[in-house]
DNA sequence: ACGTAAATATGATCGTCATCATGTAAAAGT
DNA sequence: ACTTTTACATGATGACGATCATATTTACGT
């Protein structure tokens, strides 16, 4: 049966919301899309008509969800603890879409290639504005650098089996990108 | 037909040598037990003689090349330097078993995210014993802080589709991780 | 040398998708 | 109100891939 465009759209968002949340939980492949439209309450036909083929849902899905996820622009001390904490490792489905996406961007078409891409400069440059650091050589290297360590200690965090491991890896980062912060801006 | 002992070993071997480059280049969805056993130069149906499934092979593999790959043992500059180079980045098949597959080892089985969790503890172990620091609460710190943003860079790196861009953040992670040690060691 | 067990090869099977075809009902324009 | 779109549902279709069944050949123990 047909919807109205208001119900349409809103059930475009409903998609994109799901498959994000999806996707960043068991990774691209492992979602169908009968899945993503069953959990956003349609059903497989209909799909077709709101994307060209599931590349297209990637791809949608993560400007989606990348434009939405504006995190670091405040405080970046209250950034990295948050995003360093066990919390964070274990809830990927509602976490940063970067730790839980970038590996698999990889094997995605241009498109998603591009849409993370976009993503993640953003992302360095507003890192790069909440970072005290006064000189603007260090703050964008503080900004990279210190964002190559979140993301990768997230996904090393997630991999590991062992709680205590996993926790270290967590917290002994944190207090490296404290550290590196609070020097390089003491310099 | 049956080939001899060192035979089959050899071809075990070559299974799993053939298994890790491929894993690591197109990650383990994307690869096909018949395409592991014909570039080992196979067909499909011995393949159970040596795994009981596909995960098990995985479970394998990992430890086989984690094994292998003992990087990070002797001078921790020449590593950094190699590791965050756009060689590395763009050498997926031969590089970094961490760096390739670490992001899909958490939707794989408790084997495989075993031995993964055993490969990376040994890996911070090497980095923490080839760092300059003197205080061993700051070595431990610099150890995993340093190869969460070296792990984290490539990831990203792989995924940025700007070549500018992705060099930057390779070049940027190095002097960033360069700087700390440094700091750390001169404190 | 012989017989047996084992390592691969060839050829199913079975399930899971992505995607397409067609039907249906309701929204939108007239 | 009437017609025409159109959003979605239901039900194919066709590939691909993991795993199994069976055949073949040959190493290996005797």
């Amino acid at each position: 049966m047909k919807v109205s465009r208001e119900q349409m759209a809103e059930n475009r968002n409903r998609i994109l919301d799901v498959a994000s949340r999806l996707f960043r939980d068991k990774g691209f492949d492992a979602v169908s899309v009968a899945e993503v439209m069953k959990a956003a309450g349609l059903t497989h036909g209909g799909f077709y008509g709101h994307f060209s083929s599931k590349d297209d849902l990637i791809a949608n899905t993560l400007a989606h969800v990348l434009a939405a996820d504006a995190g670091g622009g405040g405080d970046f001390r209250a950034y990295l603890d948050a995003y360093l904490s066990p919390r964070h490792r274990d809830n990927a489905a509602g976490g940063c879409p970067t730790a839980g996406l970038v590996a698999d961007i990889r094997y995605q078409t241009p498109a998603a290639r591009s849409a993370m891409t976009e993503g993640l400069r953003s992302q360095i440059d507003r890192i790069g504005k909440a970072i005290p650091e006064v000189n603007a050589v260090d703050r964008r290297r503080a900004a990279v650098g210190s964002w190559a360590a979140m993301v990768g200690a997230v996904i090393l965090a997630r991999a590991i089996d062992d709680p205590t491991l996993s926790d270290e890896v967590l917290e002994q980062t944190r207090a490296w990108v404290d550290a590196g912060i609070s020097q390089v801006s003491a310099s």
